[in-house]
RNA sequence: UGGGGCGUGGCCAAGUGGUUAAGGCACCGGAUUUUGAUUCCGGCAUUCGUAGGUUCGACUCCUACCGCCCCAGCCA
């Protein structure tokens, strides 16, 4: 791999945790990270995972998996699944701690029951439109529920008739009792428990139709798991008052602390939850896993390695703040860990047949060129050299475009890279003026050694006719041509999606050591980037994870 | 004067009263290079949303103002 990873930097929130333990308040670090198992995991997730199972790790604590599944009409076991399967992709581990919301219901209840026997909380017969109502506004403060001061003893019944399935879908529901007046929405006598018939729990099945909210849930998830820190996004900051509220009203013996962070944003690409599954949905990408994606899956298919997801997370920080992180610092990630790691390979994207007049007719010779141009430990590879080969179309052109241009043209000479010098003698073109062939000559003189008396600043790559094989490479852009495709509100967004983020070439031609290359191995095709074999499809194709660095395309723009 | 947050270079982000205001990405030079890659050197905020104030000294403390984000789901 690609050396020693690099330790995570500090932030606020390890700082709270650095005073915690000097102060002796905990002596143990517990964390948890939480998702809805109601889509894929993206690079977001990732954030908020390699922030609370790095805790654990680096403060030798522990951090559990829980399904926050409160919800059964959003939720499914596909998604339970492959949340699993990317954390643990990512190189995270809960060791056996691997929970449900769902495995608190009936604790969860029994709370309730004790919030309504202290007197706070209430069950509630307004309907939706009536309970908005009553909320007040942001301005405004609420007016009092007429169910509020019901007397205990029937608060009881009725929770538990709502329990026994006695009312249908709204007609009741389990609130706080703690004050309408409250500046904080969220303290205006929130609901904690609603009713949901005929939903079939992926979990608990048809055992229960009543259903806990997750402002209720939680606090107490996290502390009957004894979390000492729960790390969550900064919407969530004006619930904290009621997380504490709940803590505070009940007989648990434990109250984390929540803290919050900002989400991630990243340009180009969209974060919602909603949108990525509506992408999904809708056919405009392939589906979760779409190399596309800023899905976990999707990375991974992509060639994204856990290191490089890891160092991203690390690099860009936690805060308060809201941010956009440039695409570029993920690219970096990735080209950073790739480029010490990964075998060099040739392929050549868009052929063009190249004949060496005076390379002896029906010879091959097996060159031995270096996997990679640093690390010698990755040895040598043979690569066939013939009288035919193939190169690149955008590696020649009949006259140079300018005194910068080191590729091939008419006349002039190129280094094959791991091979020798040629010059170009001729052009073929076909009726259409197009070129079809170029016809050359080789200096032996050269192979290993530079030519004599002159020099040749080119190298391009290349692919020997004889045993090239046929591949399909797939070439990946940004998914939006907007860098905030988020803030367009609706589901309109798709407009905005890039027409070009998919371009397929069917014709390329890679050396045959890439004929058995499997997937999540990454290569780097000389001079285009770096490659790794697509999980899905049937025959040899490759996606484009990322292109290397290119200097010459800026100076491209330029006059 | 509803409540809760946030504001350090193009993008992230350190900084917690005494420093030349870290670092990464991006960008701009230049060297090396059989990948126009990598690597390597060098450059890149007299200034920390703004205006006042406290202090010998403020990005760090106080006040006011400005800007941006979140909250009125029986979603999470």
């Amino acid at each position: 791999m690609s050396g020693e990873e690099k330790s995570a930097p500090s932030n606020f929130i390890r700082q709270i945790v650095d005073q915690d333990l000097a102060s002796g308040k905990h002596s143990a670090i517990h964390t948890r990270f939480p998702p809805e198992p109601n889509g894929y995991l993206h690079i977001g997730h990732a954030k908020s995972i390699v922030l609370n199972f790095g805790i654990a790790e680096d403060y030798r604590g522990l951090c559990n998996l829980r399904f926050d599944d409160t919800n059964p009409q959003k939720e499914n076991v596909e998604y339970v699944e492959a949340i699993q399967k990317d954390v643990r992709w990512l190189g995270y581990d809960w060791d056996g701690r691997l929970f449900f919301a769902s495995d608190y219901f009936e604790q969860l209840y029994q709370f309730a029951v004790e919030l309504i026997e202290k007197g706070k909380a209430f069950v509630c017969e307004l309907d939706y439109e009536r309970m908005r109502d009553y909320r007040g506004t942001l301005k405004e403060p609420g007016k009092n529920s007429p169910y509020r001061d019901r007397p205990i003893a029937e608060n009881l019944d009725l929770f538990q008739r709502m329990r026994a399935g006695e009312f249908p879908d709204g007609a009741r529901v389990l609130r706080a009792r703690i004050d309408m007046a409250s500046p904080n929405i969220n303290l205006r006598d929130p609901v904690l428990y609603r009713i949901r018939h005929g939903v079939v729990h992926h979990q608990t099945g048809a055992a229960w139709c009543l259903y806990p909210m997750y402002d209720y849930t939680h606090p107490i998830s996290d502390a009957l798991e004894g979390i000492t820190h729960s790390l969550c996004t900064l919407e969530f900051e004006d619930h904290r008052p009621f997380y504490d509220w709940v803590l505070d009203n009940i007989s648990i013996g434990c109250h984390p602390r929540q803290i919050e962070f900002s989400r991630l944003n990243l340009e180009y690409t969209v974060m919602s939850k909603r949108k990525l599954t509506q992408l999904v949905s809708e056919g405009h990408v392939e589906g979760w896993d779409d190399p596309r994606m800023p899905t976990i899956a999707g990375l991974r298919r992509r060639g994204f390695t856990p290191a490089a997801i890891r160092d991203f997370c690390h690099r860009i920080g936690i805060t308060k703040a809201e941010n956009r992180v440039e695409m570029s610092v993920l690219e970096n990630c990735i080209r950073e860990d790739l480029d010490a790691q990964a075998p060099r390979r040739m392929a050549v994207l868009r052929p063009l047949k190249l004949v060496i007049e005076n390379y002896p007719e029906g010879r091959i010779e097996a060159l031995e060129v270096a996997n990679h141009p640093k690390d010698e430990a990755q040895g040598m590879r043979k690569v066939t050299m013939g009288r035919e080969i193939y190169i690149d179309r955008a590696d020649f052109t009949e006259v140079a475009p300018n005194k910068q241009w080191k590729r091939l043209v008419t006349g002039g000479e190129v280094r094959l890279r791991g091979s020798y010098v040629i010059r170009c003698e001729a052009v073929v073109k076909d009726a259409q003026g197009e070129i079809i062939e170029l016809r050359c000559s080789y200096d032996p003189a050269t192979l290993n050694a530079n030519p004599e008396g002159r020099k040749v600043k080119g190298v391009i790559h290349w692919v020997c006719a004889a045993t090239g094989v046929r591949a399909e490479v797939r070439l990946y852009d940004r998914l939006f041509t907007h860098p905030t495709p988020d803030a367009v509100s609706g589901s309109d967004f798709t407009y905005l999606i890039n027409p070009a983020s998919l371009e397929v070439l069917t014709d390329c031609l890679v050396e045959a050591a890439l004929a058995e290359a499997t997937p999540e191995t990454p290569f780097q095709f000389e001079r285009e980037g770096y490659f790794t074999r697509d999980p899905k499809a049937l025959g040899l194709v490759f996606n484009r994870t990322v292109t290397l660095r290119d200097s010459w395309a800026k100076l491209e723009q330029q006059p």
